[in-house]
RNA sequence: GGCGCCGUAGCCAAGUGGUUAGGCAGUGGAUUGCAAAUCCGCCUACUCCGGUUCGAAUCCGGACGGCGCCUCCA
């Protein structure tokens, strides 16, 4: 697929601004974006997350180019706190829940998984797990080692801060530790507060334990990533996404680790903003959050990403009952005009005719309206209004009923191609609608209501309507005869 | 305490130094047997105080308010 000419722009957290985004090798873009940590269940800071992340992905293959898309599975338990102390919080788990650690990790791999499968979600190409990528990571602390730039003691291996001075570039920070206020204890056997863990000695009954040049233990937070990214994109790759929570210390800390061993690590640097729900931070610690299941129990998928959507992927999304429905009755409005056009098209004229001009102009300032805005930094609340904006037309051209069938499809196009091809909230029409085992019934129904309306039985006919409705079939009377629908 | 973000009409949410973003809700009308859908209207905001400017919601300073990260988190 040859490249689109684009003008994409992304924000660089490391330059704190947008750049015109130009990747590595003309037409190919590899990304790598931090993935779960599998030991308990997919919330709604992952699908702010992953949809984000799964739009931009979508595209830039829009665009043409060739994604090689990395998100790194999270089976290896890090620590449950900062002192890198405590207990490994997948081991935790797996002790509550009587399970082995590897056996846990595997369950929740599978439904972070099915979760995103259902929130309509794209799969990266590669779902690199951290248990397997131990061999790599210990050569990278080995060579950290070599360089001066870590240091062992009793089984634990430090990254050394202070030999590595463009620390903190990303973040702006240098450190968590010297302010004032409720800090935790430092670990005494760190030369310097700020350095971070490379691997830890595994102690007491510690199951998830590999053997290191340093003894039986474990890998710190930081070095899967390094290892995994570079592993399947190359010492340089173009892009790194993830929560802007795991700004700091998470990437500063792979920066520093992955350009003490080799050159370029990740060029453009994204990072989404949280979700709250009811306007309040939502937080394991707090036990406020809702998990995916939760919500796909009240809400379709492309509700949930359409409300994700429509707050730009740098702000942050607040959760509530009333904006979720505000993206359904959005939504609706959408789906009725793509439902409207494919039923235009399928008897429409296929010579030239009087509305064609009008409708191609709507179309062609939709499709540049989207594009522009997708092009600036994945502006999609903007984008959605491009699409809210060409609706009126289409409406307007639907109803004069004079456009040729091949405008009207290409009118369809934009909604498919970049509704849902790109958002992912538009469906597909046909699967929506077909296949009903009801559906000759329902029809037939209609037709019966319709002679009772002639017969001015509007008791019957309007009977008929309401029970459709409450079986969930929404009955439009229109000049043309009624037409029914499910309702989503 | 440190670093950073934000305060936009009833709600959600983009945004540029000077042409009403958009959506939801509400509301008037057209249409309809009544609805639904659709169309035509209405609802035209930018926390406050200074400053820069011919002109600022948009730039600068300050105040107040809210939030995030600094601890595992997406």
């Amino acid at each position: 697929m040859a490249l689109r000419d684009h003008a994409l722009h992304v924000h660089n957290t490391l330059s704190r601004s947008k750049e015109r985004f130009e990747p590595l090798a003309e037409g190919q873009v590899g990304i790598y974006v931090c993935g779960p940590t599998v030991y308990s269940d997919t919330h709604l800071g992952h699908a702010k997350s992953y949809v984000s992340f799964d739009v931009i992905v979508r595209y830039l293959r829009h665009l043409g180019f060739k994604v090689r898309y990395v998100q790194n599975i999270t089976d290896v338990g890090h620590l449950t706190d900062d002192a890198d102390e405590g207990e490994d919080k997948l081991g935790k788990r797996a002790r509550l829940d009587q399970m082995h650690p590897m056996e846990l990790a595997e369950t929740y791999t599978r439904l972070y998984l099915r979760d995103m499968d259902a929130l309509k979600v794209e799969r990266a190409d590669i779902y690199p797990r951290a248990s397997g990528h131990i061999s790599e990571q210990i050569n990278i602390i080995e060579e950290l080692m070599e360089r001066g730039n870590a240091y062992e003691v009793g089984g634990n291996v430090y990254f050394s801060v202070p030999s590595w001075e463009a620390y903190g570039k990303l973040s702006g920070r240098q450190s968590s530790e010297q302010e004032a206020g409720h800090r935790v204890e430092v670990r005494g056997d760190k030369k310097d507060p700020r350095d971070f863990a490379l691997w830890k000695v595994a102690e007491g009954g510690h199951i998830l334990r590999w053997k290191s040049p340093w003894g039986w233990g474990f890998p710190g937070w930081h070095v899967e990533c390094s290892a995994m990214s570079v592993k399947y994109l190359g010492e340089t790759f173009d892009i790194h996404g993830g929560g802007l929570e795991n700004q700091f210390p998470h990437h500063e800390c792979e920066i520093a680790q992955s350009n003490a061993v080799g050159d370029g690590f990740a060029r453009y640097w994204l990072h989404n903003n949280m979700i709250n729900v009811d306007g309040v931070k939502m937080g394991k610690s707090l036990g406020n959050f809702i998990t995916i299941e939760d919500a796909l129990r009240d809400h379709d998928p492309e509700t949930i990403r359409a409300f994700l959507l429509m707050t730009h992927y740098r702000s942050p999304a607040n959760y509530t009952t009333d904006g979720l429905t505000s993206a359904r009755n959005g939504l609706d409005r959408l789906h009725g005009a793509v439902r409207a056009l494919t039923e235009a098209a399928a008897s429409a004229p296929t010579d030239p005719q009087p509305g064609d001009a009008a409708l191609g102009a709507a179309t062609a300032k939709a499709d540049a309206d989207f594009h522009a805005a997708m092009d600036d930094d994945f502006n999609t609340p903007i984008a959605i209004a491009a699409l809210y904006e060409f609706v009126k037309p289409v409406n307007q051209l639907l109803a004069a009923g004079n456009a040729s069938q091949g405008v009207l499809l290409a009118a369809q196009d934009v909604f498919m191609a970049l509704g849902e091809g790109v958002l992912g909230i538009m469906g597909d029409p046909a699967a929506a609608d077909g296949g009903m085992a009801a559906d000759p019934f329902i029809d037939l129904l209609l037709v019966v209501r319709n002679e009772l309306k002639q017969l001015k039985s509007f008791e019957l006919a309007d009977r008929i309507r309401a029970d459709l409705d409450t079986n969930g079939v929404e009955v439009k009377d229109t000049k043309d005869g009624a037409s029914w629908e499910r309702r989503s």
